[in-house]
DNA sequence: CGAGCCCAAGTTGTCTGACAACTTGGTGTA
DNA sequence: TACACCAAGTTGTCAGACAACTTGGGCTCG
């Protein structure tokens, strides 16, 4: 039972090549092997690598030059790239610091009205709720409070999770998160924030909220993160203006 | 003549799709024609517009299901969706305010360090750059600086942009911008950049340092953007982790 | 000798046709 | 009714061929 999601061929070959470029099998701005000796090589059709690679160079990754040939984007390996979505905890294990949680608490709470509307039920409906302050090296760097439907998640299993990952958590319920979409706002600690993050009332932080669906276009998890401004850098690719969609005049 | 950058095929067909879709000619939800029929209306092949579907579907538009059919997503339209490139006119123009500059001065300066690293520079090497407040309908809520080349554009072409975009500029002159790196930082407005935008010293902003390169990954401009926190929303798609691979274990 | 044209090899882009894998709804049967 | 099965429809993958384009070398010609 339960779906063992097999991905397509074409993302898996797309993991393997990706693990390899990053991996530093390839120096930025070299030219891969030709699409017919890189799919002999790796056993697979050459639709299917192309497919692949389209995937690499929408990340932007690879970039294809028709008649040349395909080459390693010489971009920077993006910190904490923001068209990615992963947990808080892998984003401070991916500066090489130790992640901890200072404080968790889980319980049954009515939905905030943003909140509320992202799942589209009604102010103050019931939701379990997840609180915690998570650290890097011991040092207090995120408040977050995750939020999910009762049925999927009850508080109990949230206090349960301990060091496991809250995706996994939902995964094991049948809830595969499969995309988010996250708005970023400016703010400043207010004081129970400031409290808990031990910083100064009126520091500043990055916000994150965001609504996280499964494959099927369902609400799984709504977040709100609070992070210090100084902790993390965020970045993003961002595609355009130069090859995609010009308005035709 | 001159390189009329003539667009791959597959970017065409997702073009037009794109514009099929934003302009609600399908509902949320809804299933596409299936491959081959929509093939034979748009009169190319399967395989190209699998290729243009596969574009879509990376930026989060289009949802594809094997065996089952082609679904358009149910996502709202991003607001100023921090994963496309693009100028700060079309963002404020975006939101259907009436979009202008307060102020415009642009001048041969040493480059900052950050600058100076981004273009590959000593520290302090002359630069052109373009100092900006943009307004939206008439209230400031951007100051800006841009850098770029001497060479690509001096400070008196940049002086004479008018209400011209600068990319435009940059691809008459033949400095084609194809993608960017941005990163986000939560900042405090200066004495100088709190006057000129008007609000009180100390005043939350978001600020945008952003790398544009050309698609010969050459870097072609480099932007500092402080905006009014409230002004804008920025938001962004974020894949997996449901289906696509984890950044790196 | 140098500049420019031309060509051939190599690469990615597109097309065609076929079949496999999967989903879905309906039908038939126990 | 419940279940198994089937058939139609869809996307996924494969194979081969040719077109479009880039690049570098060799050639011609001034």
């Amino acid at each position: 039972m339960a779906t063992p999601v097999r991905s397509s061929l074409r993302y898996q070959i797309a993991d393997v090549l990706r693990e390899r470029l990053l991996g530093g099998e390839f120096e930025a701005g070299e030219q891969l092997p030709s699409e017919p000796e890189l799919a002999r090589s790796l056993g697979v059709s050459r639709s299917s690598l192309r497919a692949a690679i389209a995937l690499l160079e929408a990340e932007g990754l690879l970039r294809r030059r028709h008649g040349s040939g395909t080459y390693v984007t010489e971009r920077p390996l993006l910190r904490n790239d923001l068209s990615l979505n992963f947990g808080v905890a892998e984003m401070i294990a991916s500066t090489g610091l130790e992640h901890g949680t200072s404080y968790s608490h889980a319980a049954r709470e009515g939905a905030p009205a943003d909140v509320a509307e992202a799942f589209g039920i009604e102010t103050g409906a019931p939701l379990s709720a997840l609180h915690r302050v998570r650290t890097a090296d011991g040092k207090p760097v995120v408040e977050s409070v995750d939020w999910c439907r009762e049925e999927t998640l009850d508080p109990s299993e949230l206090s349960a999770l301990g060091r496991g990952s809250l995706y996994d958590a939902l995964t094991a319920h049948g809830s595969v998160v499969h995309h988010g979409v996250a708005s970023i706002t400016p703010t400043r600690a207010g004081r129970e924030t400031a409290k808990r993050l031990k910083v100064p009332v009126r520091s500043l932080l990055l916000t994150l909220f965001q609504v996280d669906s499964t494959s099927a276009d369902e609400v799984a998890l709504v977040s709100v993160e609070h992070h210090l401004a100084d902790a993390f850098e965020f970045t993003v690719y961002r595609r355009g203006p130069g090859e995609i969609g010009d308005p035709h005049p």
